[in-house]
DNA sequence: TCGCACAAACCGACCAGACGGTACGCCCGC
DNA sequence: GCGGGCGTACCGTCTGGTCGGTTTGTGCGA
């Protein structure tokens, strides 16, 4: 860790920091102290406070992206799409849940350009997921009884608030918990019944 | 609104702004400017800024114990009543939106004691509704393939996503989202279908 | 009905400290 | 010797909170 490069320490740091504490609660004192390092070096790669939140945000918003490509890519049955997509959306949550605790505890900033993105990144993230969404209703697959925002608000209410639960070292491994509320997502969702 | 005390404007003030910028951000300079009121006169009926904070969570806390009591009693088929837990729980929660919001967002001092007592008639909550999962288990109606834990998490997962998309001049009233997430919720969980 | 006394309500100027950020100089590899 | 990486001392600002004093309401004796 100490022989890590100063840039490093520094966001990793101030990821553990936001994630427990929040971003307006942690201190740039905090950060450096708990990285290792002193004010000076920081500010020498950070221009401010708010670029360690954004660097924190661009990581998510990379994967973001790579999702969405991956997602629409794929082809087959609309549920079988659908569950793929659900797991794969709740494992990579679990991978990066630290910086999602940190954007989801920080979003008042809206009138940041800069947070604009990852917030629209997660519209379309939403919107495409809906029109997935759709095809299985057109399909008499999925249940159009209940809005398709409310579908959609319902998946990702799971993949919400999982930092409020989920702990790695915990009883479920990461798959098993995909896949248990993907399934439970589904069987709510589904007209038919198997 | 002027007319009314000093001390309800303050802590309307407080619920407002908590909720919109979050409680660090929020200074009191800000909630007085706000209420209209001088900063002596808000530290004469509250000790600290805390204080505002607590007092909004103790409307939340009052909420959740009665909620607790009805539950408990209530009798019928275990289907039944859980459904009728779930849509009253969202439907109250729709009304205390704000405080949802300033609750979810704030929980980072639990260091503090009086936060703990919050905390734990949460933990309470979560399980008597595990408790009445158990029942529907037992009886055969619930699927027991899901860890509980995992079901309880799938529910409230929902009530507490609601801050981030249901707004009251959306749409859907908030007796309909409450049936409609109850409905998804439940066709999730049950082993039989209907 | 008035005057008075006393407490509660409220005001606004004022801390001490912590905050994010900067200026400047050292120091070491090239 | 020189330039990027980094340490240190410091700045202006804003924060939560305090404090002595003033106004306002109210009960009561005459």
């Amino acid at each position: 860790m100490r022989s890590t490069h100063v840039a490093d320490r520094v966001t990793a740091a101030a990821l553990d920091l936001f994630a427990t504490q929040g971003y307006a609660t942690t201190s740039v004192q905090q950060i450096v102290e708990a990285a290792g390092v002193t004010k000076g070096a920081m500010y020498h790669y950070f221009q401010s406070k708010d670029d360690l939140l954004f660097a924190i945000y661009d990581r998510m918003l990379a994967l973001q992206k790579s999702h969405l490509d991956q997602i629409v890519a794929v082809g087959g049955a609309v549920e079988d799409v659908v569950r793929d997509v659900c797991v794969d959306v709740v494992e990579t949550s679990i991978d990066f849940l630290p910086e999602g605790t940190v954007f989801f505890r920080s979003m008042h900033m809206l009138a940041e350009p800069r947070l604009k993105e990852v917030t629209q990144r997660r519209r379309e993230y939403h919107d495409e997921f809906a029109a997935l969404l759709r095809r299985g209703q057109d399909e008499g697959v999925f249940r159009t009884d209940v809005p398709r925002s409310v579908l959609v608000a319902h998946f990702f209410s799971d993949v919400h608030y999982l930092s409020h639960w989920y702990s790695p070292d915990g009883p479920e491994t990461k798959t098993e918990v995909a896949q248990q509320l993907t399934e439970l997502f589904l069987r709510g969702i589904r007209t038919a019944t198997t």
